[in-house]
DNA sequence: AATGAATGAGTTTTCATTCAT
DNA sequence: AATGAATGAAAACTCATTCAT
């Protein structure tokens, strides 16, 4: 017999990806802590108990949430490696923008409720970061070694390259004034002007 | 005359702020919605039914230790307005630095909490945060129009450098291999070379 | 076709109608502000945050337990219209003193917790109360205006008679001296005369 | 040395009628269960505390509240014997409708508040409620000895005039537009013609 | 006589989670 | 895959009462 066709009411496909955006909304806006389970399951349209045939608990939840974040920005990230230190700054400052204005929630998120991590999966996304924010340091250590930088730490500049560039997501607005093409331009003057010398 | 003694078994000279201290330690570490009153209570060493003697609820609590720390902010920026507008930056940019290190908690809760304030609570500590954010805007909106600065915008060029200051925070360990002149020098040097050129 | 059997597990069919009748009988021993949903959910055998499954705050139990018995009250008055004044007089007094016996938990409920319902229920709840007054009402009107009853003020005369019969619950006990039938014969004698002339 | 004379400050012979005053208003508006200690001692203008220099408990004091309400009304009543039983029964009406209109809230409570009587305070209320239905109750069995009235049940005819009567305080509003004259001739009316045969 | 601080037990309500169906 | 009923623990907050001063 062949396998029956999906029926209208099966969402079993389709009910685990809606509740990750429901919570992700959710927990973006009023804080992990803040948001019930009840409250994601009326998001989604199930009652809380189902919930439960997609995740063991609500902490893992959010932990795949932030790893899943951490994951998808370190893969559009791996594109960014080729060019001159000067060029792969740029490169970086775009993308970073850019990611962060495009997925404003799951960044917000990744920062805000690292505190409701159990300690292993903090471990996890901690280890992500670093290895995010390590390819800033790479292009970073690689641009002084060569001239093309003067930076006086090279580690602190690059969290200082990262506080500066993820300010954007607190004042940002869609349909503001500003174009995400000029915000990049600001951004990347700013950050261009404070690692050279001149 | 000189003021009488409180009376011995009195304690709300005392406890009065050691809840406060409590609150703003544990809700630092753990998040204001993970904070429960009993936990404040505990830490204070009274019942949480005690805590109550002091304020009529949690969100005023969180609301008081939000407006305090602003209001202690801006009083203290208070000296900050003499000399020319490069001499002023690097005097904010110190003194911001210095603020942030030195109430590392009271830094933290302001800006991860702002989502648990009701909102009246919520424009007033934005008023206050905005009063803060215009002075460092105003340094560099005279030195942009005398030509010290050159700013492709200067509301954003504001916010790039607060965020930038504010990242000290993630990082910085009292004890660890940086003083804070070193710190305050690293940013200064960023902040003064992202506004100028050459 | 006939309903589904309800699954097995499911109490939902007599775990709602239990938490009216143990709120109902305790509140009526103890007083609303008194009994505590623990003691509800103990009398019922389960645990107090069960009951929320089932009603959304301890307001709306006390609102729905009066409302429930003023509705009851009016269709059961419906049947009661025909005859004489005289005869729905009787007919009055001897339903009255019957639902108030049959029901005696509600009907002290819906007296002595007007006081502990919000503006809103409480509207409902006189609404309600002043129809089935009104009932009493008309047929003392009607009699007075063909002269089979002679009184001084038609309202008066009314919330006097309703007061006289309530007045049964406070002495009234099963399987006293008592029956019914005689209650109801001694009441209506006093009732009769009290509106007639000789 | 003279006893000083009271000072201003020495309000220790008002507090205490100031609390029940307080206490019996609060009482009659919202139910002993729902006035707390504080809600008192707020109205009368002190702490919480002060309250228990003038009595033990709260249990106390609404004992005192009632018991006092039902000695000062057979202590009225002290008067009220002479005459023919109609005479009697006339001024009885009288007099309990005005005593009624005169203290309602003392009356109120002393009706709804019963159930938040412990045992021993209940049996001594309930005891002098007794003493004062009885006054009513020898009424009507001397006027029913001597023909004057016609009684199937004198017991039962005592509770159902006492019940019409204290009907008069669920709706007479002090200004409105009856007397209390009005009031008690259409009340004597009703018991009047309810007791005698024609 | 009164305060203000505190307690310990209580309140209503919410929550994450489980589980039979 | 989903429900609806339930649990047990916890939340914020209130309360009657005590007591040193």
């Amino acid at each position: 017999m062949l396998p029956m066709a999906r029926t209208a009411g099966s969402h079993s496909d389709i009910t685990g990806p809606r509740i990750e955006k429901a919570a992700l909304r959710l927990i973006a806006r009023h804080g992990f802590a803040a948001v019930s389970m009840r409250q994601i399951a009326a998001d989604v349209g199930v009652q809380a108990g189902a919930l439960y045939n997609y995740l063991p608990d609500k902490q893992t939840l959010l932990a795949r949430l932030m790893v899943r974040h951490m994951e998808d920005l370190l893969d559009a990230s791996a594109d960014l490696s080729a060019g001159s230190p000067m060029q792969r700054l740029q490169d970086f400052v775009h993308f970073h923008i850019e990611q962060n204005l495009n997925r404003a929630d799951e960044v917000f998120v990744a920062y805000m409720e690292l505190r409701n991590l159990n300690a292993d999966n903090f471990a996890t996304v901690e280890r992500l970061r670093n290895t995010y924010e390590a390819k800033l340091e790479d292009i970073l250590a690689v641009g002084a070694r060569d001239g093309t930088f003067t930076l006086a730490d090279t580690k602190i500049t690059t969290r200082a390259v990262i506080a500066m560039l993820n300010g954007v997501n607190t004042w940002f607005r869609d349909g503001g004034e500003l174009s995400l093409e000029s915000v990049q331009k600001i951004y990347w003057d700013l950050v261009r002007k404070s690692v050279t010398v001149f």
